[in-house]
DNA sequence: TCTGGGGTCCTGCGGCTG
DNA sequence: TCTGCAGCCGCAGGACCC
């Protein structure tokens, strides 16, 4: 018999909630967190915006029709993290098996913690307990026996409940479920899905695996006959790898420009070359991605010879990258910039040996950069000073 | 409605190499 | 020397998640 000890928790409306917690003035009210500019979307609303229909990725613009008195604000990523990391740590006190998904949920693997803290429904119960009492917030857990079924729980009974899916009553829980409650069921598969008339996750499993992966690619397809009848095997696993860093940003106004681009297209270099120092990193593959004014986009990627975490090395590889699209041609309204291939590594690899002497200047001028702007920078979101080398 | 920003993973294609 | 093939890898795009 499996054991039921996966616990899948869910922070509620979280960044909304944080954003009451700073200002108990908006209890009750719909509090509605997004994008600064109308271009934006919803990040996050609180259940009082929910009622009037405002979800999250919803443009900003409609949110402010279908609910005009909504209290828009914008992120404090920074800030969400600090709460993220208080959370995260109550979470650590009953497992070290604690896998963070996102700022706002994890999985826990409670399995031998039975003799310190009791069942795994006990551990959910005080988790939720702890967090309400010392942080103010509150958060939805499910209780299963693996991370699909416990993740498809703790959606169950929003905001601030507890779903247990009792042992052996794996496939009653599942069959009635809407297929769109499937991990990895998003739009285009649930509209495949629904013209062969499949409309519950019941209906799904009856599905041979042959006809499922003859659809939608051998993994795809395996994954959806396996997890529509409540096959899981996968781990928590507390030490997942970051494969790639990367920044975006989408401008108030399509811009035709190549120097405003290119301009962007460096700060957003600055941006994941400060990430990957700060997370000791280097990356070997710079891809860029544009979006122009139709919606239609690029994606443009290299491999370098060696790995880096410079700044200017990036932003040079981006700007060869970006002369491969349209840009310039074409309206863009979003440019971003993306570094994968990452191995450990603080300094970035020299590339010919007479430069070694230039390359660890360069470096100690990045070094000195990141702390003065560590320093200086508020909410570490926004960059005050760089290299005057980089902008030639 | 008019569509962000941070990611992960998968598929298909084409070039290179043995 | 040329051709065909298989396997690998880089690249581009797409789907999905929060």
């Amino acid at each position: 018999m499996q054991n039921q000890g996966i616990i899948h928790l869910d922070m509620d409306a979280f960044f909304a909630s944080v954003e009451i917690l700073d200002n108990p003035s908006l209890q009750d009210k719909p509090v509605i967190v997004g994008g600064s500019s109308n271009r934006g979307v919803v990040s996050a609303a609180s259940y009082e915006a929910r009622k009037f229909g405002v979800h999250s990725a919803l443009p900003i613009v409609t949110a402010k029709k279908i609910c005009p008195s909504g209290i828009f604000l914008p992120p404090r990523l920074s800030r969400y993290r600090e709460i993220s990391t208080q959370v995260m740590a109550i979470f650590k006190r009953y497992t070290p098996l604690v896998e963070p998904l996102s700022l706002d949920e994890a999985f826990l693997d409670v399995s031998n913690s039975s003799s310190l803290f009791g069942t795994a429904t006990r551990i959910s119960r005080e988790i939720r307990h702890i967090v309400s009492q010392e942080l103010g917030l509150t958060v939805s857990a499910g209780v299963a026996c693996s991370k699909l079924l416990a993740k498809i729980a703790s959606d169950q009974n929003k905001p601030d409940g507890l779903t247990i899916v009792p042992v052996g009553q794996e496939k009653e829980f599942l069959s009635p479920l809407p297929i769109k409650r499937l991990w990895g069921v998003g739009k285009k598969t649930l509209g495949q899905l629904e013209m062969l008339g499949i409309s519950t996750i019941g209906d799904l499993s009856k599905i041979s695996c042959d006809l499922l992966q003859k659809k939608f690619g051998e993994k795809h397809g395996a994954h959806l006959h396996l997890t529509s009848n409540g096959i899981d095997n996968r781990i928590v696993n507390p030490a997942r790898e970051t494969k790639s860093i990367g920044n975006e940003d989408t401008f108030d106004k399509d811009v035709l420009n190549l120097d405003i681009l290119k301009k962007r297209l460096l700060a957003l270099s600055i941006k994941v070359g400060e990430r990957l120092r700060k997370e000791e990193v280097v990356g070997k593959t710079v891809s860029i991605k544009v979006k122009y004014y139709d919606f239609c986009q690029n994606t443009r990627s290299a491999t370098l010879q060696n790995p880096t975490n410079e700044d200017m090395v990036i932003y040079q590889e981006g700007i060869k990258l970006l002369a491969k699209t349209f840009a310039g041609k074409k309206a863009v309204r979003l440019v971003g910039i993306n570094m994968t291939n990452l191995t450990p590594g603080g300094k970035p690899k020299q590339g010919l040996l007479f430069d070694s002497k230039k390359i660890e200047k360069r470096g100690q001028l990045t070094k000195a950069i990141d702390t003065i702007n560590e320093k200086f920078t508020n909410n570490g979101e926004r960059r005050k000073i760089t290299s005057g080398s980089l902008l030639d």
